[in-house]
DNA sequence: TTACATCAGCCGTGATCACAAGTCACAAGT
DNA sequence: ACTTGTGACTTGTGATCACGGCTGATGTAA
């Protein structure tokens, strides 16, 4: 699958595999994808709150599946950090910390930066097209509500790594983004702010321009300020 | 298990869960995750052929299990990027491909640069000096083969990257050596050239400084070198 | 009222089975 | 000779069940 062309070593016009007709091949998605979707879902959207324990069984109840979906897509969520192993072999929500948020914001930093100055390089005139066009909507709905802000504000910057055309790191910032997602909700913080999102103005000068360094700059001052923000009211009050 | 003493906000001494006598906690392993140890294992040692499909009932058989614990392994090796899924749902080694390696070599230098910065400001005078005893045994037994190279290379890194107490980094650098891992096996390449071992040399000299610039600078070259006589002979003979 | 033993219920784990989709080989037809 | 349909066999998927461990409530004795 990972390499086209090498079993059959001069493919004939007939054996070509290319979408043929005007069908669209029909995926089939199983039944522990769905649910890892559903899981997904809520903990993004600030649904599951931190701490609790799930059951498999309810979870499967609440899906109208069996348990076996439900004990694969949580065992995925868990190797991808955004679920946690009790002692039981239950698995919960983890309860964030500053240091465990202190830690990811570095590790973005690190990661994300890296991304924003290689997509200035790589980026498509429509792909920057398609980025101010979510600003300016962020701008404009600006006030409908953290969970509109924090849905836009992550396509926002998945679109910038996604013209990094790194698709190993892609996947490393999404778990990280699904570690903090959930948190963010329980949080006080406004994200609002005319801070942020100068920032992402300064990102989109700077990917015009093909400026790497700038590039950079703009995403680490984005993170770094946001994560200054969130750490204030989390020290404030410490956990939730 | 992040977060002890929290469920009991007030442990007293009759119900606390602290290491009492000398009696490690005797833990119970799941099967899963026994058979994710071993395929794991199996995978870093280069046993299994990359590109070739494993059968859940197969290692099932080869682990005297039944499918489910194979299954729910490798569904996590899968989800950690160590083994692919074909179309047909079937797991496989991934294929390594030029591209894919020079992103996580880009990965590499941006995480474990980070850490090893940060490593240098907290390592203690104990892991110092128990790295220093690692790398004396690998000029020692310089050479006993590639793989045991490979192995106290490995040890030698993750020492260093403990030291950065980043646990959740530490995860994410872990699954990126699972995806090189077995590569390596397959590569003709002279790790006990003296470069590399110079820069371990380095490293230990920056850390002893506690210099957290020169031991990014040691890491960066560690990697960045090695990538590059790996990619060369990479491109000699494209794929294997 | 308090302390402790008991027991029922729920939990995750793993084995087994049924089923549909996929793969491969062979044979019939062109 | 090459393509195509058919069949048996294998594969992953999901449901169900049994089992041991854990939790929490109930009851009993002090």
């Amino acid at each position: 699958m990972a390499d086209p062309g090498r079993m059959a070593p001069a493919a004939t016009a007939s054996t070509q595999e290319r979408p043929a007709f005007g069908l669209a091949k029909l995926e089939r998605e199983t039944l522990h994808e769905r649910a890892y979707d559903e899981v997904k879902k809520a903990i993004m959207g600030g649904t599951i709150a931190p701490g609790e324990p799930m059951t498999i069984r309810a979870l499967a109840k609440a899906l109208g599946t069996s348990v076996m979906p439900v004990r694969e897509a949580l065992r995925r969520l868990v190797a991808e950090r955004a679920l946690e192993l009790l002692p039981n072999r239950s698995v919960t929500l983890p309860v964030m910390t500053a240091e465990k948020f202190d830690e990811i914001v570095r590790i973005r930093l690190a990661l994300e930066g890296m991304m924003a100055e290689t997509a200035a390089k790589h980026i498509t005139p429509d792909e920057l097209k398609r980025m101010t066009r979510l600003n300016d909507e962020m701008i404009a709905k600006l006030r409908l509500g953290t969970k509109k802000y924090l849905a836009l504000n992550q396509e926002f910057h998945f679109q910038l790594y996604m013209a990094a055309r790194m698709p190993q790191a892609m996947s490393i910032v999404e778990t990280l983004w699904l570690q903090i997602g959930p948190f963010l909700h329980h949080v006080d913080t406004d994200f609002g702010a005319p801070d942020f999102l100068n920032h992402h103005a300064l990102m989109l000068k700077a990917l015009a321009k093909r400026d790497g360094g700038k590039a950079r700059s703009a995403i680490e001052a984005d993170i770094g300020e946001a994560a200054e923000s969130i750490l204030a009211s989390l020290r404030a009050s410490p956990l939730k």
